[in-house]
DNA sequence: CCCTGCGTTCAGAACGTTTTGAATGTACCT
DNA sequence: AGGTACATTCAAAACGTTCTGAACGCAGGG
């Protein structure tokens, strides 16, 4: 049995990452399974992990592979053994830029795309519109204009973070700037 | 009815504006009634809203008070007219400003404010703990610091873009500073 | 070549969320 | 005060998601 303040912090830590997990649209579960790697210091088996949650064999699996995929953890091979043991990532940056880079960019891409056929659609319209319709069509673009900036504004936030050094960490961002 | 050019793009909007609702963690439904108030040049009543997207009252009306409390949304007083009619908030920086507000900028700090208990607590344990829970309590302390920092800069990041200028549009941000 | 120990899969169950529509509440008009 | 036209509420239903556990697959050892 372990002192009670690190019982007491794990579980916070753990139930705080399931929590975030969820703001950000993953299952609780991924965020649990991460912060039971995270605050272990030895690489776990899907077995303890199951012990550990106290949840089935499979959705440990499944949910596993789900964050392997994410980059969130990864396989650890320990010569003699048949069980597959993870690790969590522990560089929060690289989990951020990964999921940055693979959901959140892909998302304001498609967005833009979108918006920009919308704006084309308007504009070669225009001419086959009746004089109500061009007044619909004017409000349409200025909407399409509002949205297109704030994606154009989401897409230089995106490309700031995962375009930049490999080494950032988040001290070191210091400013953002407006002019 | 309408010219296709324009009832396209107002279904891609709606569509899109729903989808990204999701991705907020908000309802989809929630989603659409914004785009269909902010692809309106009028405002419209529940009744109209619940017409278009053909979803019922009860949903209209429970989603449209949700946008309200998320100042997504704005009633509007029509002279001589029972019933209500809704506006979207089309300014998208007071959108996105209402949301971490009240939403981002919480959970970040409820975020930080459990770190620095686990932080307090290990340290105020540490002269109880028997070498080998030492160790482990150090290792915590590290996740921790990670968490940390990690927290500190969301929060500077929602500083920056909430504690700024009134008048802040997208297209003022220029620039992202690392150093 | 069969056992054993593990991981994976998936149909069904459990669960949570969202929608509906009928009942209810409310404000205005006459 | 009664009637009307609306909004709101909420219990039940529909729906979607996640979990479970048994069945299966697979690899290594004897």
């Amino acid at each position: 049995m372990m002192h009670k303040s690190l019982t007491a912090v794990n579980d916070s830590t753990v139930a705080g990452l399931g929590r975030l997990a969820r703001f950000f649209g993953f299952s609780e579960v991924m965020g649990r399974l991460y912060g039971t790697l995270l605050m272990s210091p030895e690489a776990l088996s899907l077995d303890d992990l199951a012990d550990t949650l106290r949840i089935s064999k499979g959705s440990v699996s499944m949910n596993m592979r789900a964050l392997e995929r994410w980059g969130m953890a990864n396989e650890v091979w320990m010569r003699g053994e048949r069980k597959k043991y993870y690790q969590a990532e522990s560089d929060l940056w690289q989990v951020i830029r990964n999921v940055l880079d693979s959901r959140e960019r892909r998302e304001v891409q498609l967005a833009l795309q979108v918006l920009g056929e919308s704006v084309e659609k308007l504009q070669s319209a225009n001419e086959t519109l009746t004089p109500e319709e061009q007044e619909l069509a004017k409000y349409y673009l200025e909407r399409m204009d509002d949205l297109q900036a704030f994606f154009q504004f989401a897409q230089m936030a995106l490309e700031t973070v995962l375009g930049g050094q490999e080494t950032l960490d988040f001290d070191s961002v210091t400013k953002i700037e407006i002019g």
